[in-house]
DNA sequence: GGATGTGAAGTCGTTCACAGCT
DNA sequence: AGCTGTGAACGACTTCACATCC
């Protein structure tokens, strides 16, 4: 959030922030800003502020953005496509360098079209081999709730420690291994819910 | 999340199920299974568990899910596609009742193609006459980032109260309108992180 | 002077442990 | 006997307030 600030800030042409003006940015408090800065350093200079291209490169350090990331699609239905299709990851330092389906002809020619360029997809069985030759970082399940359990496996087997995974299904994985889950209606629940007890 | 767990249990045929078993189900403690639900009742039999098709519906009453929800997507590019094919919601309470985009004439044919019958893609100007029409809840932004506040401004003049945006722009909105942010960078930017941290 | 870094206070959420029902 | 509901202990995060330093 603030290392999205920040860039903001920096193609303003900005040269220094507050915390407070940052905090503002962010929407939330200004000592909260310190405190999560002060905890991995000293970064600000007291009377002053910090300085915002410092600051966002030591940020984008600490959070591991300044090397490249990259990532597996599985299941290239219309999440898997739209997401090999998601512009804003050319921008950052994220690459979709693989991509998985069961279904080995039906995606090919659509995406491929849309893309402009053929996109190779790629038997789920071959993850592991693939892993290891594309330097696979983070896993992208893409695949309906049924499969999730099963592509997991396939992940873990393949040692690929990081997972996104956008089915409602809650999957299991050794620790030592990093998921997020990201499933629409349960956000949309949470905005439903919200509507409905402030109507009251 | 424990709606989720409950409809899962439901369909396996099981009746009751204590906090413990929820507890383990959703990966958290069964003190909090149980602070969550008596927060909004005693839904519990003492010595036995939880009724689930009693506690699955008094959570859907809760939580509003027991109502239609109608949405409008408005950015129909990949992403905005994708949301319109989404077949979960059509399990779910949850219908798209309009789609708009700047380019009415560009997506129509593709968009309409894949999901096997028109679709109606309207000028975002038309928002506030077709929410008043169409009943429309909650508007989902999947346009580009710069549109973004542009977008929400017309949402708020159509009195949209529940906002989904997918932007990486952080949405101004007057008090008592309810914004959910889902950026998928940012869900990268943590996996990331923890990968990074976790490595060393 | 002015903004950071940080101990202390305050707030919120989680977990424990057990009284109270069934 | 067993499991819920809940006060109390605990822990984590947020905010305040000010000493500290540029």
């Amino acid at each position: 959030m603030y290392a999205r600030c920040l860039e903001e800030l920096e193609d303003r042409g900005e040269a220094v922030v507050s915390s407070a003006q940052l905090a503002s940015d962010c929407g939330v408090n200004a000592a909260q800003v310190r405190k999560d800065l002060a905890y991995f350093g000293e970064f600000g200079i007291r009377g002053v502020g910090y300085y915002i291209k410092d600051l966002s490169d030591d940020i984008k350090g600490i959070l591991g953005l300044n090397r490249e990331w990259r990532m597996a699609i599985i299941g290239v239905g219309n999440l898997g496509t739209s997401l090999l299709l998601y512009k804003d990851f050319l921008k950052k330092n994220y690459k979709i360098v693989a991509a998985f389906d069961v279904d080995l002809s039906g995606v090919v020619g659509k995406v491929s079209e849309k893309i402009g360029k053929p996109v190779e997809i790629l038997h789920p069985d071959r993850l592991k081999e693939v892993a290891k030759q594309r330097k696979i970082d983070i896993a992208i399940i893409a695949t309906p709730a049924s499969e999730a359990q099963n592509v997991t496996d396939k992940i873990v087997a393949a040692n690929i420690k990081g997972i996104l995974n956008f089915t409602p299904a809650q999957i299991k994985v050794p620790r030592g291994y990093t998921v997020k889950n990201v499933y629409f209606t349960t956000i949309l629940d949470n905005v439903a819910y919200l509507l409905q007890s402030k109507r009251k």
